[in-house]
DNA sequence: TCTGGGGTCCTAGGACCC
DNA sequence: TCTGGGGTCCTAGGACCC
């Protein structure tokens, strides 16, 4: 059996853990440059605020419902992710990390004290809240999918408390009945539409569609979803995460930017970070790609081009694949176009442990692997961006940096940003930077 | 005026090999 | 006149997830 933990609203309730007083205020969090809706609580959604949908286009009617607005702060977010998943672990030996706010939780390996799995569940649900501020759901089944269809229950129905088990065999077809197939994890806005007009309207129904046809219009992978959805795993547990297989930092600018000097700065920067990342799960790259684009939803000359290089030998080393990311941008700069947005890709990614250099080609030399530890050393240790490649204009304001005109502190990752709590006799605690 | 960022997997078709 | 069978690799496009 697998439990899946999803924090409720994340975003939004980590702003709330460190802001009491927004306890029934509907809260919003936006994404980078303050541009899109990301984040609900219970409230803002209420009011239908849509996920995704432009900020500008809501600003005016969420002010007059008295709402709290928020820039991302994924210090924060990343952090509060890392504390509830720390809790997990402390609570179930088998603990899968599914994002960054949800995780699988292996049920037949959990603690023989609790006499069934709903109330291990509401030991961590409770745990969870107590130790973190975050509250979650929790949904219980035989396979990810009906975990996940059982969490979404959880969370639909308040008498449930949050908390769900889904029973076994048929004896789920009466609550797969109430759920959506749009619902179903797996089915996305294209299946959607295309199961309704086939008269497939909920999960159950999706679960009594014949293979053959299934197969047919949303190949193996739907028919996985199915499969699950009658109780045959089909997406294992994985104790490990996979390493990734292709690493990307890509950002819009706060403003457009037209000179290469910029792009420059915003290529390896983004450089920079891919590297971390890399190096943070011991790979190397056999490939850079650099894109840079304008916006299409400004009516200007448009461009959008990528260039890539395949490096002589595989490397981790900052400096090697940021000169070969700039190069990738000399060779699609124009200049002209007001420039948006920007990203690189690493690519081809191997094991770290085996460096196969080219027999021609100047090694990655030991000196470069050891210079490249001290970085990540010094970053760990001083924070993010304490030392830096100079191409990357770090040290100065940047004009496309991101526009993030209402980010909370970063309460739990800067001393500076520490929270202040004040009682007061009487009084309920009041929460102060 | 203002529209995010980061991933995975599968399939079909083309080019190529013997 | 008749023209097989088995494979790989790459890419673009499409689906999904958070």
């Amino acid at each position: 059996m697998f439990a899946l933990c999803d924090c409720n609203n994340f975003y939004a309730s980590c702003e709330r853990v460190f802001r009491p007083d927004l306890k029934d205020r509907p809260v919003v969090v936006l994404s980078n440059n303050d541009g899109c809706i990301i984040a609900r609580s219970a409230e803002a959604k209420a009011l239908d605020v849509k996920m995704g949908s432009p900020w500008f286009r809501e600003r005016d009617r969420l002010a007059g419902a008295d709402a709290a607005i928020f820039s991302s702060n994924y210090a924060l977010y990343g952090d509060m992710s890392r504390r509830v998943m720390e809790t997990l672990h402390g609570l179930a030996p088998d603990v899968e990390v599914y994002s960054i706010d949800e995780a699988f939780i292996l049920l037949d390996s959990a603690p023989l004290q609790y006499r069934a799995a709903e109330e291990l569940c509401r030991h961590v649900k409770n745990r969870v809240l107590q130790w973190t501020g975050v509250p979650v759901s929790l949904g219980i089944g035989p396979t990810k999918t009906l975990a996940k269809a059982a969490n979404r229950l959880a969370k639909k129905n308040v008498e449930y408390e949050g908390i769900f088990a889904m029973p076994e065999g048929d004896a789920a077809d009466e609550y797969l009945a109430r759920l959506d197939a749009a619902d179903v994890w797996g089915v996305g806005f294209r299946y959607a539409p295309m199961l309704k007009r086939n008269g497939i309207r909920t999960a159950l129904d999706l679960k009594r569609a014949s293979d053959d046809w299934i197969l047919r219009r949303m190949t193996v992978c739907g028919l996985r979803t199915v499969l699950e959805l009658r109780g045959s795993v089909c997406h294992p547990f994985k104790t490990a995460p996979e390493p990734r297989k292709n690493i990307r930092s890509s950002q819009s600018f706060g403003e457009p930017v037209t000179s290469v000097i910029h792009l420059r700065e915003a290529v390896a920067s983004f450089m920079e970070r891919a590297c971390e990342t890399l190096r943070g799960q011991r790979s190397t790259a056999g490939c850079v790609s650099v894109f840079i684009a304008t916006s299409p939803h400004r009516d200007e000359q448009q461009y959008a081009n990528g260039a890539s290089r395949r490096l002589p030998s595989a490397s981790d080393c900052t400096p090697t694949l940021v000169t070969a990311a700039l190069e990738c941008l000399e060779e699609i700069y124009v200049p002209g176009p007001r420039y948006i947005k920007a990203g690189v890709c690493l690519s081809d990614l191997r094991s770290a442990r085996v460096r196969q250099n080219g027999l021609f080609d100047a090694a990655e030399t030991e000196r470069d692997i050891r210079l490249m530890a001290a970085v990540d050393r010094i970053n760990s240790d001083l924070g993010r961006g304490s030392i830096s490649v100079a191409a990357s204009g770090r040290w100065k304001p940047r004009q496309w940096d991101m526009k993030q005109n209402c980010r909370s502190p970063r309460y739990t990752t800067r001393w500076k940003d520490l929270a202040r709590v004040r009682a007061t006799a009487g009084d309920g605690p009041t929460c102060r930077r």
